[in-house]
DNA sequence: TATATTTACTTAACCGATTAAGTTATTTCC
DNA sequence: GGAAATAACTTAATCGGTTAAGTAAATATA
């Protein structure tokens, strides 16, 4: 039950905890050979240093923070595969905090990292996020270098991992066009996020570039609710003007238009073809196989990570005005062109 | 960037930090009059107390751990959400370690326990976890109450939630053979997990019990590289003496098999069926839509982490002995039946 | 009225490590 | 040979809380 400490270590080498402590850290204030013998007593008495005491001390947790809106999505699951993958070869530890899109949940999530419990955080706004005022605060008060990824927050200006959310915005729109889409529907999870509005501009620069007039009729907000997005998804889809393209931003969308689709006995992508955000390894397999934007989503995570872990190895390094942007790819597959 | 202490609230009441401390805490021994100023000056100087302050004194961190192969995998996401969703109702931390089936780093990440920074662990074993000594130290050492949750450590007597391994190993494979299959291939990922002796088990039972003979030569041991193991599918779908049926016992390895044999021209549920352990939401969309067995992912993870927090709240809990079964489901698609 | 108890605190030790500021003993240098 | 520098430690303060033990005043009890 009792662990060892730095002060058994002491007693049983006669030595203070001061030195114990130096030997260690491998201070030139002990001598090589005392260092052997605490560095093998240490060994040999399974010596792992407390995580608090030291944390305390130095006020360094080794500890990052990933907010997210949500793991079972396979973007922000590879996400975190990047992400901790870094945090790994760095020794740090990776705190998770899902905000499942509640903005009271991002709130109260911040607030406690003033508890100093984490050294750095990594963040993907919720799609409820239109206030930032928790965020600003917690750059004001310098709690902890804080990194956006996906979903940032333009109205902060710490470094951003981003991906072209316009140029593919722009890509899934024109690819749709091109496939003679005439009606192209885009659902959103919110109008607030800055990559939803950067897709949505996207769009409504490749209708306008094909002379498509932009109608808001088309821009379709669904909820958090699974059920409902579907039911509403649903009757959309059964109005006489139905759109007969739909750019989905959200890859759990996806899943209630096909089904949708299948229900109403709308055949994809001949009634209507289907693009979607999506990192889903069985886009392939969907029936028909699914184009998709697919963003390079572990990268992001990485790159993130990266960026973030440069500013803790050096408290210099400036973290503002940095932006990153990874390019996504459009991905033809059966719900835009037949026989693929 | 300097926080508000106890000390700084102490200084400014006039009080001793240890009023304040026990003020916070609501204690019998600090007048009710002190109490209201202290919580007042507190929520007016937005006190959040240190994470680790606390967290030394008390030996008790607040945090959990949540130990597995890996978060790209929907049964896994869906289980953190289990867990997650408990642990924040008790205002507990997450932390996140991957293993990505490593052993080594099971290993590493179970020692560093040792450091005191969790309160309880919540683990899946890797699929390579064959020696149990690093568990049985954790055990012995009393470190921090450990829940297994699917993928389960049979030589411990810790507490374990997990699904009906044989029954559904036994189930599918009975589809698969009344769907008329006579060579039912098992893709397995691991001969040292319990979950994948279970499974084989209940598919060793249904076979004889429909008079198949069990041949070794229809066990399938997939390593962690996607493409090599793709490559090996797709030479076992390739022999003369290919089989007509598969039960795939991780979700990731379906994905290969409808390629290989999408690309061996192989028809699925014709030419061959497919079962496998899933929990994608998009199974019931594949090309044809998935038979598959679901186990209630969420629900495990949030048993695991409520009798993970019943020994938490209640050290003289016992997790001995204690064993949570919930029931997978078979839910019969186009990759069995034609049509469905 | 004297003693016991309760109330509402304070003091000080403590959790386990880190580190600034000493303290010797030894070596270096002029 | 004596001052200065260096090596190899120790002492004690510190991080920010928690808590056992102590204390003084107020109240209760005999």
């Amino acid at each position: 039950m009792d662990n060892v400490t730095i002060k058994m270590l002491a007693k049983e080498l006669n030595l203070s905890t001061a030195a114990i402590s130096k030997a260690l850290r491998d201070s030139h204030e002990i001598s090589d050979s005392t260092k052997q013998r605490v560095l093998e007593l240490a060994n040999r008495m399974n010596y792992i240093p407390n995580a608090y005491a030291g944390s305390l001390r130095r006020r360094k947790s080794n500890t990052i923070a990933v907010v997210l809106p949500e793991v079972a999505d396979s973007f922000f699951s590879l996400a975190i595969n990047g992400i901790e993958s870094v945090a790994r070869e760095k020794g740090y530890h990776v705190l998770i905090y899902l905000t499942h899109e509640s903005f009271k949940r991002e709130q109260d999530i911040l607030k406690e990292f003033q508890s100093g419990r984490v050294d750095g955080i990594l963040m993907s706004l919720t799609a409820e996020t239109a206030s930032y005022q928790h965020i600003c605060a917690l750059e004001a008060k310098n709690i902890a270098p804080l990194v956006f990824f996906d979903r940032v927050c333009d109205e902060s200006n710490t470094a951003k991992i981003m991906t072209d959310d316009f140029e593919s915005g722009y890509k899934a729109t024109k690819h749709l066009i091109e496939c003679g889409c005439k009606k192209i529907a885009v659902l959103s999870i919110s109008n607030y996020l800055s990559i939803s509005s950067k897709r949505l501009e996207g769009y409504k620069q490749a209708l306008q570039d094909h002379s498509i007039p932009f109608d808001p009729i088309n821009l379709i907000y669904c909820g958090n609710d699974a059920d409902s997005n579907y039911r509403f998804i649903r009757k959309i889809l059964h109005e006489k003007d139905r759109p007969d393209g739909i750019l989905a931003t959200v890859e759990k969308l996806t899943t209630k238009v096909y089904l949708a689709c299948r229900e109403l006995s709308l055949r994809i992508p001949d009634d209507i073809k289907i693009v979607s955000f999506s990192n889903l390894s069985a886009a392939s397999l969907l029936n028909p196989s699914l184009t998709t934007i697919t963003q390079p989503a572990f990268e992001i995570g990485k790159a993130a990570a990266t960026v973030l872990f440069k500013s803790l190895d050096k408290k210099s390094f400036q973290l503002e005005n940095i932006r990153e942007v990874l390019p996504s790819e459009l991905i033809v597959r059966g719900s835009t062109v037949s026989g693929q």
